[in-house]
DNA sequence: CGAGTGACCGCAA
DNA sequence: ATTGCGGCCACTC
């Protein structure tokens, strides 16, 4: 149907399918945030599970831990996703690839 | 249909 | 400061 790709039928991923798809450039958001925002703070592990499952054309690199560094799974490592969110004018600390969350965390009721 | 798993989070030695 | 453990919920095979 619509849902061609891995859209994971669930509702809460598709929510948090269009949140990480709205996150503007520039900006983050955390797994613990996207997880409340789409009804369940305690779901956190699952937007992850819907990253490595979900659409894989949505900017998955602008989602952050809760210490505002890229965890493992991502496809490359963090230094990839480092050099993405860098490719955004996002500065990230030296080899942690921690971002400050107090800059470049974003939410949708800020738009 | 059932069980396992995870790109997390928070707390405890 | 670091390391380890459990819990929690939805998704996939």
């Amino acid at each position: 149907m619509s849902l061609t790709a891995r859209s994971s039928g669930g509702e809460f991923a598709q929510r948090v399918c269009a949140l990480v798809e709205q996150i503007p450039y520039g900006r983050v958001m955390t797994y613990g945030q996207i997880a409340a925002l789409a009804g369940n703070g305690r779901a956190a592990r699952i937007v992850g599970g819907i990253a490595h499952y979900g659409n894989p054309d949505l900017p998955w690199h602008r989602v952050v831990n809760r210490h505002g560094g890229v965890a493992a799974g991502f496809p490359g490592g963090r230094l990839v996703q480092k050099r993405l969110l860098e490719d955004e004018n996002i500065v990230l600390d030296d080899d942690d690839a921690i971002i400050d969350l107090q800059a470049y965390l974003w939410s949708p009721y800020e738009a």
